[in-house]
RNA sequence: GGGCGGUUAGCUCAGGGGUAGAGCACCGGUUUUACACACCGGCUGUCACAGGUUCAAAUCCUGUACCGCCCACCA
């Protein structure tokens, strides 16, 4: 039991833990508990398919607070889930269904909403899996699903109170489509990207008499669906045009000239074809003019029968023929090379197509005045800050939102139409039949996946009952998130938070960046970069990762993952584990309960020292979580640990640990407490096998009391706080020099070759009384760490071409080192340093004569600069000295 | 077309008015019984460029270049 296998094998330890926690109910929430709560909503992942990177990080980040503020003593929860991910679930199954040779038409509805339970539910396992192997502290018992009844019925709620009031209403419009999903998008759904095309010159006859006037447009199949030509009003070319008529060709449609401010004279020809029911501008246009509306394109994205001789060609296609036809009869006058930008459908990368259809809308101004207000009071905060101008930009600028799908995969719309009286119904339970008598039949269409996940802060929480955890734990303390939801699941929860429960679902958003691959490249299966959370896992370990990630996430950039950075905090992890390796060698078997730390004044000063810096490192992280600065948290604890409390502080205690007992039993006892503590303050970053080590080391019975009262874990461990008695500036001073002394040593050593076991002697010289008092004190942690038999004090260090000199502070430090010693090698090594010094020194110099410097800067830094350059202009002296010496 | 971020050691990145850091890589040395995924020591930079503010700029301001992201109804 006292006892730690050769080598982490977080294999084995990483899933054992989490069935342990599990078990013991480590993760709970506890309304009951007393304790402050603390609660965070998981983004919930598309339940399609499995966890990427970026999961891995808007986990880990979030899994780092939560199990932070545990050990703080608060009652958190971290509420888990899956989205229904309406289109892009129903694009998988469709995907499986081709490739056996079917559509989901051949299944019907029912059929087909069968399966995509069936793939749910495998994929629901391998995500939830998936974040088990992560260490994701979310409280199980509380993990729901947006096509969950209870989540289905906050829908309905929602969906019929916004009708009633007025903000959700149904009509036809002008709708970005995609052809290939054969749905309605929102504007959020739609990418644009820069596009390489073609500006076409067409003429268009007159009615009466000759000439043509030419229109310029990029999208030349559509004009079969014009219903007027537009011109500025106070386009003098034009002028005398307005209310003329012209002929569409090919279809031979009338088209009137008609004035619009709209059109921009500079571009193109300044005469524009009005196309309403295939461009926003147009319909817009359309609808103050009162014109027709051609659709000349359908769902599927072919030419329509209103399209002439081009009905039932691929749009495309329709484009190339149509052109090549115009050409033919001269009816093109020139074709530019022209860049734009084209929409395409976010899930399937079809061009979409703006297309006249009738849909639900949510009338969105009055959400989202109360969703800025929210944030301009403070009441909700963006971190990092420069994300609330994108939040507002977007707010601002906000169209309406178009809300329903003609998918099947999803909540279904709760309206019913009556076919004898044309009555809609909108009700939260479907009603049997119509007043009139007449049978009802419910819309078909379902709603945007995002209408569900934006009531997700409240609905999983039991809304629209007055729940005890809704009481609780509305509004969430912390979202955690990704910056490419900010528009699509952040600003929707805030708008439908705050309008159904009176405020604001979060207190804070914290956002994360984007996880890139090592030299800064988007990941994307093209490339072959894809980094699999899981296989890395399982190559290094999930605590390796998740560290990685942490430390990596600084503030507004993305994050590159690098190799180099995953191998270090790899071997990081390493280096934990034999520490702790070592320190358990000291652990009596019979010890069972970790002893207090004894009297401050019976420790040496390297204990006083040590448990100074473990203070100052949780003042240090309190500091640094607070801000979410997880970079800064990560980077102290890795230096920490490795740097000081490994490389110094172990190395200085072992001749205690293997000396007499009561000595033993005091540096034990303190090793221990330290050991504990940092133990402690790794746990969040690095869950697992800090409790592996922490279940081996001796505890005292009440730390870290499991809830259900079966055993201990140190999820329940109180977090380290700053000890302010521990507080030890001369101790701190102490090691200082210490240090000092021993790496000058070392260094010596190192640059004339002197192996490791050979020992030699030191001599120090003109050090003052208090600093040779402290090294004799100390004096044998100096010879065992610098490799020496003896340290002399003198004042006067006879000359000897086979002793090398060096300067530590204000004093100097002699190493005879017979034999090996090449006075022109020591002389090229003194120069340099000398010429380091002195360039450093003319700086500083020219600082103190300048008249400005001593009047205007800061005193204190006046002062600082007058101490250091009396510091450096000793140890020049010094080294000229060393020099001249050499010389003669 | 608007907006935002970046440019710091060979690589990946911190820092952010007082003269530059980490990890990896590199070089040299070590079987010091916790760790070679280790230990000890060392090397490395006109902090993109040009102006400005300041006693002082890698750091603040302006502009330029390049890289990246977001938003956008000019055909």
């Amino acid at each position: 039991m006292r006892e730690l296998s050769k080598v982490f094998d977080h294999a084995a330890v990483d899933p054992k833990w989490y069935a342990y926690w599990e078990k013991v109910g480590a993760f709970l929430a506890d309304p009951e508990s007393g304790r402050p709560p603390f609660s965070m909503v998981l983004p919930p992942p598309n339940v399609t398919g499995w966890l990427h990177i970026g999961h891995a990080l808007n986990q880990t980040i979030p899994d780092v607070v939560a199990r932070w503020k545990r050990m703080q003593g608060f009652d958190v929860l971290w509420l888990p889930g899956t989205d229904h991910a309406g289109i892009a679930t129903q694009n998988v199954v469709e995907q499986q269904l081709a490739a056996e040779g079917k559509s989901r038409h051949d299944l019907g509805r029912e059929a087909f909403e069968a399966r995509v339970w069936k793939w749910v539910e495998r994929s629901h396992g391998t995500i939830t899996s998936q974040m088990r192997k992560l260490g994701s502290s979310v409280d199980w018992s509380r993990e729901r699903f947006t096509l969950d009844e209870n989540l289905s019925r906050a829908v309905r709620r929602v969906f019929v109170s916004l009708y009633s009031e007025g903000l959700i209403y149904r009509g036809t419009y002008l709708v970005s489509w995609c052809p290939r999903c054969r749905t309605a998008l929102s504007d959020l759904e739609v990418e644009h990207q820069q596009t390489r095309g073609s500006l076409y010159y067409i003429r268009y006859p007159h009615v009466d008499g000759d000439g043509v006037v030419v229109v310029a447009t990029t999208r030349p199949e559509t004009m079969l669906g014009d219903t007027a030509v537009a011109v500025h009003p106070d386009d003098e070319r034009y002028r005398t045009l307005v209310g003329k008529m012209l002929r569409l060709p090919v279809i031979g449609r009338e088209l009137p000239v008609i004035a619009d401010r709209f059109v921009d004279p500079e571009f193109g020809t300044g005469a524009v074809k009005v196309t309403p029911a295939h461009d926003p501008n147009d319909f817009e246009m359309g609808r103050r003019h009162d014109l027709a509306q051609v659709s000349v394109i359908d769902e599927d994205g072919r030419m329509s029968k209103d399209a002439g001789p081009y009905a039932g060609h691929d749009r495309m296609a329709a484009r190339k023929a149509l052109v090549a036809a115009l050409e033919a009869n001269g009816l093109v006058e020139r074709v530019e090379d022209h860049e734009h930008a084209v929409g395409h459908c976010q899930r399937c990368g079809t061009v979409v197509e703006p297309r006249l259809s009738t849909q639900w809308f949510v009338r969105i101004k009055p959400l989202a005045a109360r969703a800025l207000a929210a944030v301009a009071d403070g009441h909700t905060r963006f971190v990092p800050e420069n994300w609330t101008k994108i939040y507002n930009d977007w707010m601002t600028n906000i169209h309406d939102w178009c809300i329903s799908r003609q998918l099947w995969w999803g909540h279904r719309i709760p309206a019913w139409y009556c076919d004898a009286c044309d009555e809609t119904m909108v009700t939260e339970s479907a009603p049997n039949v119509c007043a009139c008598g007449g049978t009802l039949r419910q819309d078909t269409d379902v709603l945007d996946t995002w209408f569900s996940s934006g009531l997700w802060p409240f609905s999983t929480m039991g809304w629209p009952d007055d729940t005890p955890d809704l009481r609780r734990y509305y509004p969430t303390t912390l979202l955690i998130t990704a910056h490419d939801i900010i528009f699509f699941w952040v600003a929707r929860m805030m708008m439908l938070g705050l309008w159904f429960k009176q405020d604001v679902p979060f207190r804070a958003v914290y956002i994360t960046s984007l996880v890139r691959d090592e030299h800064g490249q988007k990941m994307a299966k093209m490339k072959g970069n894809v980094v699999d959370p899981v296989e890395l896992m399982e190559k290094i370990g999930a605590d390796a990762f998740r560290f990685t990630l942490a430390a990596l996430a600084s503030p507004g950039m993305d994050i590159s993952l690098s190799e180099g950075r995953l191998q270090a905090y790899r071997q990081f992890i390493n280096k934990i584990w034999n520490v702790s390796r070592f320190v358990l060698l000291y652990v009596p078997e019979t010890l069972a309960t970790r002893p207090a730390v004894p009297p401050l004044e019976t420790l040496d000063v390297i204990h006083r020292w040590m448990l100074h810096r473990s203070s100052a490192l949780a003042r240090e992280l309190d500091t640094a979580l607070d801000e979410y600065r997880f970079d800064v948290a990560a980077d102290r604890l890795y230096h920490f640990f490795w740097h000081e409390y490994a490389d110094w502080y172990i190395e200085l205690i072992k001749p205690e640990l293997q000396g007499a007992a009561a000595t033993r039993d005091r540096a034990i006892a303190v090793l221990l407490e330290l050991h504990d503590r940092v133990l402690r303050m790794l746990h969040p970053f690095i869950p697992f096998v800090t409790e592996e080590i922490w279940q081996a080391l001796p505890q005292r019975p009440e730390d870290g009391r499991a809830p259900d009262g079966s055993g201990q874990t140190i999820t329940r461990a109180p977090f380290p706080t700053p000890v302010p008695e521990w507080t030890d500036d001369e101790a701190v001073a102490t090691l200082r020099l210490l240090q000092d002394v021993i790496t000058a040593v070392r260094t010596v050593r190192s640059e004339w070759g002197v192996p490791p076991a050979q020992k030699i002697t030191a001599v120090v010289q003109g050090a003052d009384t208090a600093t040779a008092d402290t090294l004799r004190v100390h004096l044998s942690k100096v010879t065992r760490l610098a490799g020496l038999t003896t340290v002399d004090f003198l004042d006067d260090v006879p000359r000897s071409p086979d002793t090398v000199r060096r300067v530590v502070r204000d004093f100097e430090l002699h190493v005879p080192l017979a034999g090996v010693v090449d006075r022109e090698k020591e002389t090229e090594r003194v120069t340099r340093k000398l010429s380091k010094i002195v360039k450093q020194r003319r700086g500083l110099q020219a600082r103190l004569s300048n008249e400005a410097f001593l009047s205007r800067a800061d005193p204190d830094v006046v002062r600082d600069t007058r101490e250091l350059e009396r510091e450096i202009g000793q140890r020049q002296e010094k080294l000229e000295h060393i020099l001249a010496e050499l010389a003669s």
